[in-house]
DNA sequence: GTGGTCTAGACCACA
DNA sequence: GTGGTCTAGACCACA
């Protein structure tokens, strides 16, 4: 995994976010154990604190259960995954067609737009 | 103008992006004043500072140019504002593509998205 | 407001109960500004991160508010209040229902025995 | 006997606790054995340490006696066990009048809103 | 002055 | 070894 860091978001919620990413992705299947905190603390260069801050959104999410000294495990409730699955995809949709409204973009143009970009991938 | 800052960002960042909205809307057309700066904090409800510093970047990005005492105004020059308009609407899309693709959802797939959600507008 | 804490709760939620309680009984009422968080930290005698994980509970809540550097305020939304007053309440009834219940005391029972501590609260 | 642990209080509490409602409901009366720490373990699926270190908790209160090889038995003294029972009674009464009172109910209320409860269980 | 983040490091409970 | 809490203290952005 890399950890480079973005100045402008702090550094938990970035933590968090991979994190989350990985558990989405199946990377980190439901009920698997994730890394501890200080092993991640130390691939991603940062304090245990900061990590365990990180954590301890996803665990208020329900993504994340601690399982005392055992470790922490993802959710074994599917749904609560694929809930945050598409929460978050809905908040990115919802902003980009409001940020394209705002820029005097239809969502049709906006639409054509991606089309083009879709192009410039295959190249 | 609505004056309903979110939480989120800072004060100065929302007020330079919706002045800079009303010019690329053409709401401050090119060669036009833009309102003082006392003006905007008194609607905005803000410190004159905070207002100031909004124009501050607005005048890097060389959008609004500063003519001393005579006021603040739109650049004449059209290219400017269009440039600006092609970066804001490139970095929406990016940031669009790259988060979806994040998700594992494929640009192909976001597109689909979207055309559901242009459905929904029509309700 | 005296500032005991017990060993066996974590101290940030302590602090963080404590304010609850101040919002519940109206002491910082709706829309009101809370002590700031290096004033409580004095008060309670805490390092100020302590105050700021207690506020952080109450603002993923909802129960307070964060308006930047204005400081931290009390929800106006009363109705989060009363929904956290009813939630603490209806937690305090069920734990106290089923630990009598453990102990094979009937909640008829457990009833009676606390008119009989209502007695002793006359003395 | 069911064993799922909550993760909010130590599991060898837990099983104290639950050993300890065992002597005072009945269900190992004064006299009799109780079962083997290894026996406890394998129910509970747990470490046989943390089974020890439940019984260490309740052979202090005087509630199980160690008769060395011949195993674990409950006390015969029947008036340890009844102040066991009061005095958990009584903690959890004072518990819930002190966090009532707290939230601005008075006994008196905190009776009323029992008596409600008592009206659902019927349902 | 306000909130907010982060580090270094200590210390604790549990298993 | 695991998670979890807390302190002291630095540093930053914003207004």
């Amino acid at each position: 995994m890399a950890w480079n860091f973005s100045p402008n978001k702090p550094v938990f919620i970035q933590i968090g976010e991979k994190i989350k990413l990985s558990v989405i992705s199946g990377k980190y299947p439901p009920g698997a154990q994730v890394p501890t905190v200080r092993q991640l603390a130390l691939e991603a260069a940062v304090n245990p604190n900061t990590v365990q801050r990180a954590f301890s959104v996803l665990e208020t999410e329900g993504i994340i259960i601690s399982k005392g000294t055992a470790g922490k495990f993802v959710t074994e409730d599917i749904s609560v995954i694929e809930e945050c699955r598409k929460r978050m995809a809905q908040k990115i949709i919802d902003t980009f067609v409001l940020d394209m409204n705002n820029l005097g973009i239809s969502t049709e143009n906006a639409i054509y737009l991606l089309e083009l970009e879709k192009g410039k991938e295959k190249l």
